[in-house]
Formats: structure tokens, sequence, C-alpha cells
DNA sequence: AGCAAGTTAGTTAGTGTTTACTAACTTTTT
DNA sequence: AAAAAGTTAGTAAACACTAACTAACTTGCT
């Protein structure tokens, strides 16, 4: 999927009136009005309101990959690997709060077929990449094995989720990348042989 | 907060149309429908639609809270109460899933102060709670005093909230009680001395 | 080079639906 | 008789989206 300048103008206003007040902040109205012309333009460039949502995920999913991808193309150990991609997450994210609250909405998403997939799209693809990583630091003998990767997997992204949810509900103003820190001082002595 | 029977049973309905199709089913006509009578009618009985929300979570949080109450008064060990309460967590959960659905709403919340107080306040004691567990888990040596409670208590959060979403997305489908299991074993193995 | 035809990206004005909620009245219960 | 709990009918606002039109480019032909 690849997008026009002006689609990528509507992605970025779009996540901004998100970041601002929430996914329902997302409305035709609001959008026309961010971006300084008429409600009816914006379907000269989108079919519908689920299309731009569906192009900000997916917009920013191709970010993410980018990111990691150097990550895992490293010539670092698994450990290593697992902390680097923590701190490029939490960084992703305390600049872009938008991207939190929409994948947060998993909720809102369920009963919207296209964003649901999407959304969960997201979610297994990033499930997968940690359990591959946990896996070749259990081959390497960096990360203990008497718990399957899958169920480690779990706790990383439990983490993650959690250390981020309560940035949110503190209205993003604890510091995210004091507390990802901690959380992977935490990961990693947990996970050590 | 004390409720008339027919606040529990707009609650209820209210729980079964979240339930069904998520938060934004729950609208005054739908519930209207469900209860059998006119909309206005509703209004008897809440002042508005926030406080059938507010209401429907409060009433939940007196159940779970006398649950786990039970738990935490009884002369196990604190790690035998962690699995306690993990356990009846996932049951509840089980047989509630609409609950999960608006706890896990705290971002359409967010800028409905009212409702995200709440659901703020829920989040947080549930974390104060897990956190003294911990604590005390710790003082009489079961579990392992080389991390702090804290980012222990993010620990175990976490995995709950990463097993109910994979739940969730699975479209509630996945064995939850077995999921819930595997994790505890993991929790036990990573936390003991 | 010049011009007709088509395309792109915008406009104004408006539609139909859904939303939460209200006024005014009636029935039922106590 | 009075209060509680229901009714019908309706409102105003917000919503996503459309029809019809237009100004400004781009393209292809002679």
């Amino acid at each position: 999927m690849t997008f026009t300048k002006r689609q990528i103008e509507i992605i970025d206003a779009s996540k901004d009136l998100i970041g601002e007040k929430g996914v329902q902040n997302l409305t035709i109205k609001n959008l026309a009005k961010k971006m300084s012309f008429s409600e009816p333009a914006l379907y000269r460039h989108f079919k519908d309101k689920t299309q731009i949502l569906k192009g900000l995920l997916l917009f920013h999913r191709e970010a993410i990959k980018n990111g990691i991808f150097k990550i895992l193309d490293s010539d670092k150990n698994a450990l290593e690997k697992i902390e680097a991609v923590l701190k490029f997450k939490f960084a992703h994210v305390e600049k872009n709060p938008a991207l939190v609250m929409v994948i947060f909405s998993e909720t809102s998403f369920q009963y919207c077929s296209v964003l649901s997939k999407v959304v969960m799209k997201i979610l297994d693809q990033r499930k997968k990449k940690i359990i591959s990583l946990i896996e070749s630091g259990q081959n390497e003998g960096s990360i203990r094995s008497d718990i399957n990767s899958q169920q480690l997997a779990t706790i990383v992204l439990g983490g993650i989720r959690t250390t981020i949810l309560s940035w949110r509900l503190s209205g993003f103003e604890s510091d995210l990348k004091a507390e990802g820190k901690k959380l992977w001082e935490t990961l990693e002595i947990l996970f050590k042989k």
C-alpha cells in the first residue's frame, strides 16, 4: 500500500486529532477543519472514514517494522536485541501517543471487521517476532529454557502494555522511557539463566 | 452507592448489550428495546447514559471486591493467594465478557471525565492490592526480593491483561482458564526464590 | 505552439440516519 | 390522593456521506 502526499497529510492530521482527544475525536468534520478544506474533499483521497484509520495503522506499522528490522538484523545477542526493541518501542510510542490510542482501541474496532483484522494482524506479528527472538535466545543460551517461549512472550508483551497503559492513564505525564528501562531491568533478571 | 431492582435490571441489560457488540452497542434505544419499554422510561432510573455505565462499573467492582476479599482473608501464603486471585479473576472474566470490554475501554472513556475517573480508580486499587500481596510474599520469604514489588506487580498485571486480550481477539473461543493456568505456572517459576 | 478533452482536487449545499434527551400526558402502585 | 413508573411524540445536534458544480492542471492531437 502506498500513499499520496495528501493522503499522508490526512493521516497525520488524523493522528493529531486522535492524540488530542481520543479516537472519537476523529470525525470528518474535525478532520476537514484541521486540513482547512471542506469535508467532501476528504473523499477525493479516501473512500471512507474506515480507510483513513486503516491508512493510519498501516502507515505507522511500516515505520515500526523498519525500526525493528534494523535491530533484528544487527549482531547483538538475543537479550540485547530484546532490550533494544523495548527501547525503540517506548521511544516511538512516546513520540506518537495517538498510535497507542488506536492500538489500544481493539475493543472499539472489534465489530468493524476491516479495522479489527488490521489490528489483530499487527498484534499477531508483534507476538511472533518476540517469540522467535526469545527462542533464539534460548538456543544461544542467554535466556532460560525452563519456561517456553510463548509464555515468556506473554510476559514481555504484558509488561510493555501495562507500562504504556500506566503512562496513558497518568495523562502522558509519567516518564515513559524511565519506566521502560525499569521494565527491561526486571525482565533481564527474570529471563537470564 | 446502592441500586434499586430496576436499576440492577438496567445494568444487567447494559452488560448484555456490551457483551454482544461492544460498548458502542450500548445506546438508549437498544437498551430500551432490551428492557422492552420506552426510551424515556430509562431516565426515571438514571439521570443520563453516563450514570448507567458508571453504575455498571461500580456494581461489578463490588462483586469482584468481595471475591478477592475472601481470598485475601484466607490463611494461605502470598504465592497461593496470588494463584487464587488469578483463578478467580479469569473465572469471573469468562462469565462476564462484557466487563472486559468496558475495562478495556479506558481509551474511549479518557475524555469522559466521570467514567475515566471510575476506571482509573478501579485499575489503581487492583494494582495496589497486588503490590501489597507481593510485599507480604517477600516478607514471608516465598517471593524473591531482588526485584521490587511494583515491578513484579507490573509483570502480573501485564500477564493477566495480555492473556485476556488474546482471548478477546480470538473471539472468546480460546480456553481462558487454561491460558490463565499456564500464566500462573510461569509466574510461579519466575517469582519463587 | 495552440487548443480541445479529460483529470484532479476542490467547492456549496444538502440528505438521511442516529444520537441522547425532554415535555406533556397516562397508568399503576401505595 | 399522591407518588412512581410508564407512555407518545418530538427536538436539536452530530454523524458519515453524496450530488452537482467548478477552477486549474495535464495530455494528446494537429
